[in-house]
DNA sequence: CTCGTGACGGTTGAA
DNA sequence: TGTTCAACCGTCACG
């Protein structure tokens, strides 16, 4: 079940078992990285297992992203979408066909084995869930031309293939297979795959939030989410003006620094630099400090730093967090439908937001923006 | 000391 | 509706 609070690895660090890091520290971690320093400094610095430091860097390398990967769900074994769109075809051919029928013609025309082919129950779902009843479906679709049927035309071998053509396009600056992120806007909300989604999404909101961000928010790009709304310092009320279920899992961490020792002193801690570090990181140290306060006491609703995310997102090269966001491939992005249902997972709903967030160790520039120094 | 790796206990969500 | 199960997670310990 969901943890009220956090747990604490042996660096001090805290973490929610089984969830991902939050996409701030991720970032951290490759930006660190990206600066020379040693996957066991950044290990330090940020109290993240080495292990983890390690697994992050070494799938940014390899595809380009440092988001999660999607977790949960099931990857069709069976119906994979060649399957059902054979099936659409054999049902609108003949929309008397029996399921049985379409299996052996599944077998006959070479579409499935005798080793995948789906069963007849299995095959009769589809033709319940994905395809319906096609005579009704006929003028039902009249009404919505443009509105694909839900799941079957998509592609989940897409959605699962592992590294998407995005993230195979590792570390472009203008990954190929991108035309996601200027078409952002333009992308079908009733995207079929929640595993796609939070891609698109996450991209949008980053790209978008700005200017909207109560779209499309999904709980795994909280950080994103997060980031961007965090940038003003004093209207950390955006946080509340975003989807709050979107923060759900950042509210885990959230929660986690709730009069929990650790993170005090984790955030003291950080701010300290208890290794010796290179001139060029000790702007990052607070900065790590500040962001992973962030990922620590996190944000909206918690009583608390108000907001201490932002600082990163301001200092985050764009080339970077593009390269992040572009490559989120098919991961975490299931999540989308579930804005709607997150309520479902209780956190506290009451916000004091104190705008107190220098507690934090932000820095506030003149800009306004709160960043660290980082130059 | 650093870092890659696998076991482990955990969460998630489509089927 | 509830369960199953395979995906993922980060930590830890080992080499």
């Amino acid at each position: 079940m969901e943890p009220a609070f956090g747990e604490v690895n042996q660096l001090g660090g805290v973490f929610v078992n089984g969830r991902p890091l939050p996409n701030a520290i991720r970032l951290r971690i490759v930006e660190l990285a990206q600066l020379g320093i040693r996957p066991c400094d950044i290990s330090r610095q940020l109290r993240v297992s080495h292990g983890c430091v390690s697994k992050i860097l070494a799938r940014y390398n390899e595809t380009g992203s440092i988001l999660p990967g999607a977790i949960g769900g099931s990857k069709p074994r069976v119906t994979t979408p060649t399957v059902v769109k054979h099936i659409r075809t054999y049902k609108q051919r003949d929309p008397g066909i029996f399921a049985w029928e379409i299996r052996d013609r599944l077998l006959a025309d070479g579409v499935c084995d005798k080793y995948n082919v789906p069963s007849v129950s299995s095959i009769s779902r589809i033709l319940r869930n994905k395809i319906g009843n096609l005579s009704q479906q006929s003028h039902y679709e009249a009404h919505k031309q443009h509105h694909p049927p839900p799941q079957p035309a998509l592609p989940y071998n897409h959605i699962y293939s592992y590294p998407s053509p995005i993230a195979a396009g590792t570390k472009m600056s203008a990954p190929p297979g991108m035309p996601a992120i200027p078409g952002t806007m333009a992308m079908p909300r009733t995207w079929p795959s929640s595993h796609s989604v939070t891609d698109i999404l996450g991209i949008r909101s980053i790209i978008e939030q700005a200017n909207d961000g109560s779209l499309y928010h999904s709980p795994k790009i909280e950080e994103w989410t997060l980031s961007r709304s965090n940038f003003q310092p004093s209207a950390q009320h955006i946080v509340n003006g975003l989807d709050k279920s979107s923060l759900d899992q950042e509210a885990k961490y959230s929660q986690t620094a709730n009069g929990l020792p650790a993170v005090s002193s984790f955030v003291s801690a950080s701010s300290m630099a208890p290794y010796p570090t290179p001139a060029q990181v000790s702007p990052y140290m607070t900065y790590s400090a500040a962001a992973s306060s962030g990922y620590v006491a996190g944000h909206g609703w918690q009583p608390a730093g108000a907001n201490p995310l932002s600082p990163h997102n301001c200092d985050i090269p764009a080339a970077l967090a593009f390269k992040g966001m572009s490559s989120a491939r098919e991961e975490g992005s299931k999540t989308n439908n579930q804005n709607a249902s997150s309520s479902s997972r209780p956190y506290p709903s009451s916000q004091t937001q104190a705008t107190t967030a220098h507690m934090l160790n932000i820095v506030h520039r003149p800009s306004g923006k709160h960043c660290l120094n980082k130059t």
